[in-house]
DNA sequence: ACAAGTGGATACCATCACTATCTATAGTAG
DNA sequence: CTACTATAGATAGTGATGGTATCCACTTGT
C-alpha cells in the first residue's frame, strides 16, 4: 500500500507519518523508485503500537523510540532478559544531579533492603529499579520523615505484589511465542498503568466512605 | 521575607516564582508599597506543594492550579466531600470526542458494573471515575478483545483494593485536623503513584523469574 | 545620594509534537 | 502524449508549555 492508504487505514495524517519516519519510530517503506515506497501490515501494526504507547501512558516520542528500538533488537531465543530490557526502556534513564548523590544512594539502599526483605528476585538492571529510586527521592524530599524505615513499605509492596500476581498467573510461560509475549507485555505494562491509578482512587473513595460509616456507629457520643 | 529570600529558601528562581504568581498558583505577597511585598511561611509551603505535584506525577501547571484552587476553597466542616473534589482535580476532566460517544458509554457501563459487582461505594463524581473510563477506552482501542467481560477485572481490582487498604487503615479518621488530612491525601495520592508503578514492574520481574524457575523443574523433558 | 532590590508588565526562548510547504519525480486517466 | 494527482525527502513553520530575561518606575538599605 502507499502512504495515502496507510494514513487512511491508521487514521494518522500523512505529515505525522512522515514525522514518525524521520524520527525513526516507523521503518521506511520499501522503495520502488526514488520517490515511491510501499508499506504493509507491519507499518500499520507499528503505527498502532506507537499510538498505544502514547495514549496509554503519555510516553514521549523519544521514550517510545527507545522502546521500539529495543523491541526490534529482539533475536529468537533470548526472551526473558530481552523482555526486561524492553520494559526498562519505558522509564527515563536515571541521571543523578551531583549535589544529590547521597539522597539517591540512600534511596537505593532503602529499595535494596525492601526487595531483599521481601525476597524479590530483582537487581539494579531490572525495569522499575531506577523509577523506584527516583520516586523514593521525591517522597523524601517532599514528605520528609514519612518513611523512616523501609519496613513501613512492606504492606504496601506486598499489596503491589498481589497486583502483579493477578496480572501474571502461575501458569505464565514465556516460552510460548516469545515475540507475542514481548509485544503484549510492553503494551500491558503501559495500558494498565492508568487503570491501576484510577481504580486506586476509586478504592480510596470507597475505603474512606466505608471507614467513615464504620467509625460513625461505634462512637455515637463523642 | 522578600522575594529574594523566598527564592533562596525554596531553591526556586525569582523569575519562576513570578511566573507562578502570574499563573495564580502562588498568592501574591502582602503589599507594603506599590512595588514591595512580603511573603511568609505559607508561600514557602505553597511552593513546596507545587514542586511536589510537578515532580511527583508530572502534573501540568494548569492541573496544579485546578487542584490548588480547590484546596483553597476548603471551609472547615466539609472534609470528606471536599477531599474527594480536590483529588478529582488531579485528573484531566473527561472530554468525549463526538465520534466516540458509544465507546465511552460502553466503558462507563463496564466500570459501573465492575464497581457494583465489587460493592464499592463510588459514583460518577468520584475521583478516578473519568480516568478509569478513559483508560478503559484506550485499552479497548489498542487491545480489542482483551477484556470481554468486566468480571475479568475482578482479581485485578481486588488487588488494587488491597493496595488501598494498605494505604488507608481501618483506623483512618478524617475528623482529625481535616486541613492536614486534605494536604496529606492530595500529596500521598500523587507521590505514591510512581512508587506503585515502579514496584509493580519490579514485582513483575520477580514473578516472571519465579514462575520461570518453577516451570523449569516440573517439565524437565518437554 | 546612590547602588541594589522590587513588583508588574512584556518580550523572549527552548522543547515538543506535529503541520505545512517545496521540489523533483512517479503513477495514472484520458 | 498530456494533464493531473500522489509521493519521498528536505526544510521551515506552528501552537502549546514552562519557564527566562528585560525593562520600568519605584523602594530600601547604607
Amino acid at each position: 500500500m502507499r502512504i495515502a492508504e496507510l494514513s487512511r487505514t491508521s487514521g494518522i495524517s500523512i505529515p505525522t507519518i512522515k514525522y514518525y519516519l524521520r524520527e525513526g519510530l516507523l521503518p521506511s517503506g520499501e522503495n520502488t523508485a526514488p520517490n515511491q515506497a510501499k508499506y504493509d501490515q507491519q507499518h500499520l501494526d507499528r503505527l498502532s503500537l506507537i499510538r498505544a504507547l502514547r495514549d496509554g501512558a503519555g510516553l514521549s516520542i523519544s521514550t517510545i523510540k527507545r522502546v521500539l528500538v529495543t523491541m526490534d533488537d529482539y533475536q529468537p531465543g533470548q526472551t526473558p532478559l530481552h523482555l526486561s530490557i524492553a520494559i526498562r526502556e519505558l522509564g527515563e534513564p536515571l541521571t543523578i544531579p551531583e549535589d544529590e548523590v547521597d539522597a539517591y544512594q540512600r534511596a537505593e539502599v532503602e529499595l535494596n533492603t525492601l526487595t531483599e526483605d521481601l525476597g524479590w528476585k530483582v537487581d539494579l538492571d531490572s525495569p522499575g529499579h531506577d523509577d523506584a529510586v527516583r520516586a523514593l527521592v521525591t517522597i523524601h524530599r517532599h514528605l520528609p520523615g514519612l518513611i523512616t524505615d523501609s519496613k513501613q513499605l512492606h504492606p504496601f509492596a506486598q499489596a503491589v505484589r498481589q497486583l502483579a500476581e493477578s496480572e501474571i498467573p502461575d501458569s505464565f510461560n514465556p516460552a510460548v511465542d516469545p515475540e507475542a509475549v514481548l509485544h503484549f507485555s510492553v503494551l500491558g505494562t503501559v495500558l494498565f498503568e492508568p487503570i491501576i491509578l484510577a481504580l486506586r482512587k476509586l478504592a480510596h473513595v470507597d475505603r474512606i466512605r466505608s471507614t467513615a460509616a464504620a467509625n460513625r456507629k461505634p462512637t455515637p457520643s463523642p
